[in-house]
DNA sequence: ATGATAAATGTAACGATTACAAATGTGGAG
DNA sequence: CTCCACATTTGTAATCGTTACATTTATCAT
């Protein structure tokens, strides 16, 4: 399996050696964009790289967020997923099939109650039925 | 210590036991709505009921979330934290000291990108800094 | 009191993540 | 090319929050 998207520039902009390991894990997060968890990076990758180490699918991960290249989501308390879209937007989870969808949105904090805070990060998730799983579940 | 309100009410109308350890748990966090994590609760009950056991406290929180009574928290990956507050508002966590405010906010999610979607729960959250770690870093 | 049922407890198991030491790869000096 | 220092990867063990499960304790109707 090979990811056409090529992040080598992308790593050396961020200080980071650009590995095997390292290319193959940010161009299959570039390329599939589908919120992975860490099993699933590493069960897609391992037949290409059969010697590949879970460590080091963690390491690198941790590596990408250091840098800002990938965003760690929290939507499950036992599963961390890893997004390379780092721009500002929500995820919503399906409590059914489990698949992650974005979504756009305009956040309004009350700036009264906030003032003297400087935010860095803001996180916006929900939970529901996908359209698919709704049909199916109507059917029985 | 002894938290003076009752929630014995509160349960009976969930159909909850109001057991001993389930009054304490519940009316700690009524009393403080301090977003406490598991060990939190533990370490604070113990000392009123000695023979309390972490797996209790677990077994409690799940069955108040169950009945809506409590929401959990998935803030950080690795530790939930439990809300008394059970309406719709945001948290901030401060990255230095760990406190955890809430906020109201309102938010608007693209109606066309999520038609079709049943959406149960909506969870908002942010990190930074508290006023008083931003005073503490200027000094430094 | 007695026995049935529910709740609490203690310990073991689990799963995701990290720590750590050993093995492997890389790149430059000679 | 060979040797050596250093970075990266790997495999295994440890950690930590949470859950599973069997045992003990409490509750309550008979
Ligand atoms: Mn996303
Ligand atoms: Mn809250
Ligand atoms: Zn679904
Ligand atoms: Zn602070």
């Amino acid at each position: 399996m090979i990811y056409d998207i090529d992040v080598t520039e992308e790593l050396i902009k961020n200080n980071i050696k650009p590995s095997y390991q390292r290319l193959k894990i940010l161009s299959y997060l570039a390329f599939k964009r589908n919120h992975p968890t860490v099993e699933q990076i590493f069960n897609e990758l391992v037949d290409d790289i059969p010697t590949l180490s879970k460590t080091t699918v963690y390491n690198s991960l941790n590596l990408f967020i250091q840098a800002g290249l990938v965003k760690p989501l929290n939507i499950e308390d036992h599963e961390t997923r890893y997004d390379y879209d780092t721009s500002d937007h929500g995820h919503f989870k399906c409590i059914e099939c489990g698949t992650i969808k974005d979504f756009s949105l305009k956040i309004d904090i009350d700036n009264d109650s906030m003032s003297g805070y400087e935010i860095l990060e803001k996180n916006v998730y929900c939970k529901g039925y996908c359209p698919r799983c709704l049909e199916n579940k109507k059917k029985i």
